[in-house]
DNA sequence: GGTTTATGTCAGCCTTGTTGACTTTCCAAG
DNA sequence: CTTGGAAAGTCAACAAGGCTGACATAAACC
């Protein structure tokens, strides 16, 4: 009956292990977003800075509109973060040539340093992670989180996925 | 040199790796929250209150203090949650007998309720999740987002893991 | 009796989400 | 060619939920 010992018969599922799953996340997500913080927290920029940076930088020339659908947010949110990041010359906006109507995004020089600072904080502490539970654990864990997802969020995920840098 | 595809040598991880590891848990973490957002979009009620009513389920007759630390914020912030549950009658708390200081909480039949109806959207979920990811999956999530944790998280965590409910 | 601890509260601030209203630009149907 | 609608972006105002700081009360501890 125990199967959360072995690991092995989990096709039945307690309510309890669906909960510490659950509880696992929350406890978790707080961890993979510390590094950041701390880093973010002596300027004046937070989370959502931190978000459009990674993202600007994952996509070099993305679209305002493109960038909404990925971090899920309005535009007018999305709008007073890069209204900051384009003033203190972290992230240039470039008017688009084909339609006039868009707005280019690109890290400046200075952005791809902080992005790049941010990025290796959260990237070691996955590192760790990952080290730690080993070489098998790593696939497990991207295919529950994978399966977690929404339609529309898997679907930009993939196609991130896809997209090397 | 293509680890990504196989997933069997990952103790060598390139930063694309663990890039990929980063965005899942962003895209994934979405998914976690929307569906007792979408529950608490309706009422007065926001994130903050999901968590409360969970961890005051989860360790009944817990005190304020206890549930600060395991939330992880500032008592004037989860005060305020608290006092709003507390006068929609979702949540009681009762002075204790030992030291009477204390706040012991609990949830009324109303929270329960709330907090049942919050807590199935949720785990139906992560259900899902596990079961399209597998049963060895499940084993090496849970590992990667224990890693991940803070050691004062993982310590609330594993001292959560052993009560059942 | 003085100090520490647990809790609650008030005030004020910041980040980051929201909606609504607006401008500029583009495109397509007439 | 014009005009009306859609799309991209911006500005303003508001709400949730974090935060700090200051302070009050009661109980416990020494």
């Amino acid at each position: 009956m125990d199967q959360s010992k072995t690991g092995e018969t989990l096709l039945f599922l307690t309510d309890d292990q669906v909960r510490k799953g659950i509880e696992a996340m929350f406890f978790a997500y707080r961890g993979f977003t510390a590094d950041p913080d701390r880093i973010l927290g002596g300027m004046d920029y937070g989370r959502a800075h931190h978000r459009a940076l990674h993202f600007i930088h994952r996509s070099p020339a993305t679209t305002v509109n493109n960038l909404l659908a990925v971090l899920g947010v309005t535009k007018q949110s999305l709008n007073r973060v890069l209204r900051s990041l384009i003033a203190d010359g972290l992230v240039e906006s470039r008017v688009g040539q084909a339609d006039k109507r868009e707005r280019h995004l690109h890290l400046t020089k200075k952005g791809a340093e902080l992005e790049r600072s941010l990025s290796d904080a959260q990237r070691a502490r996955m590192r760790a992670a990952y080290r730690a539970a080993g070489p098998g654990a790593v696939q497990g864990f991207r295919q529950v989180l994978e399966a977690m997802m929404d339609d529309g969020a898997r679907r930009q995920y993939q196609s991130l996925k896809e997209t090397s840098i």
